[in-house]
DNA sequence: TGTTAATTTGACCATTCAGTCAGTATGATT
DNA sequence: AATCATACTGACTGAATGGTCAAATTAACA
């Protein structure tokens, strides 16, 4: 009397991963229960005893994706002391994640975008949870932006709406990586930011010319 | 002998419009055939009368999509001589485009998106198309910026790189009307836009000083 | 080795949907 | 009114897929 057993916790995560990966190839819609199933080395039925429904699959691979995204967020940012050389290191994340070797990550990305605003997407009626899940990395982004002000990096002007301009580099990253996918080559993923970093060097920084952005954005990309 | 008779290309483009309006709302996977038939008062037949494939009929539904934003963008700016102001309005189409009322027109947008990056997507084979069809509204920025340069409004060095800069402008549009539609009312729309409209015109303008950024963009949105 | 409960499986069901097609309706022309 | 090519229809087909469940398998323990 006692019964065979595994850590469920792990299997699930396990499962999840696997269908990140689907899912980010194919977005929601296309992917099949059964195709995730393959991917993860278990017949559909145990998918069912992991999870209940596709959509609850699909949130918890949409949070292994945030998960994995701010640990290697925070990993890359942590050597660096620098405020600016910080931020660099976000915006040079953004662009690695959106390389062409490894598009999944922000095709899943749109993927949880499509689905938070279409009639019948998984987060349609759960905006939060995106909103929540986004949180994250707009904060980290936030408190570089405030350390460099407290620091006398930035200018002291940009802290009263700290929130408002991470937002809206978040909204640029964003919209970059997306224009990087379609326009492939047309877009020039380093050169486009390096351009933009240039400006937002001039907007934030009181001392603009102890920078060499160019070669911040080279290193920074050149990993 | 001789048959019924109806202008083919007309119908075809009434269809192709109640196409777009299901696609926005639903986005190209969770739209059935035979709900664009409904939508459009005919039988489903009909459509593949009128269209070969579901992907076809998409693929003119967004064409549809893409000549009404140029028109109504074209409309907005012409009454406006000043580049900036031009620039404004530009902008300002943006907002409403992203307005709560009316949605469908960015969702529409990331459908489309949606369809470029994902392996099954109709325009992943296809993304030139989408180049295409986005080329238009980049050129009217493009432009825009160039005639500022022009006639002495913007400052000279923003000439060199003007297809990046347009292609960051046009990214950060997108990034933030995204943004917009999963924050609700966490990204104020109008403050975001105004907040970036003030470094863009500290980045472009000759004499900043001679224009009131906000009013400009009050105005611009509460048309 | 046998027992037992947890775990896994994949055939099966019900439903949805793109695309087809045989037949019907239409209306310009005679 | 009769003709007939064009236009339209909607029932049907075949394939895909989310979810179920009875039966098979597994491994800890006695």
């Amino acid at each position: 009397m006692s019964p065979k057993f595994v850590d469920r916790g792990k299997k699930a995560k396990e499962i999840a991963t696997a269908a990140l990966h689907v899912f980010s190839q194919k977005g929601y819609g296309a992917s099949s229960v059964e195709q995730i199933a393959v991917a993860a080395g278990v017949a559909k039925g145990t998918m069912y005893e992991y999870f209940p429904s596709k959509d609850k699959l699909y949130i918890a691979a949409v949070m292994v994706f945030v998960e994995n995204f701010e640990t290697g967020l925070t990993e890359r940012m942590t050597p660096f002391d620098d405020p600016f050389f910080r931020l660099v290191e976000y915006i040079g994340f953004s662009i690695e994640n959106c390389s062409m070797e490894n598009e999944s990550s922000v095709q899943i990305l749109f993927d949880i975008l499509q689905q938070s605003v279409l009639e019948n997407g998984v987060f349609y009626k759960k905006k939060y949870l995106v909103r929540e899940m986004m949180q994250g990395s707009r904060k980290m982004l936030t408190d570089i932006l405030l350390e460099g002000v407290s620091k006398g990096i930035f200018q002291v002007n940009i802290a009263r709406d700290v929130e408002k301009l991470a937002a809206n580099i978040i909204a640029f990253l964003d919209g970059a990586s997306l224009h990087r996918l379609i326009t492939e080559n047309y877009f020039n993923m380093p050169e486009q930011l390096t351009a933009a970093m240039k400006f937002l060097a001039r907007i934030l920084l009181v001392t603009p010319n102890n920078y060499d952005v160019d070669k911040m954005i080279a290193r920074a990309v050149g990993r």
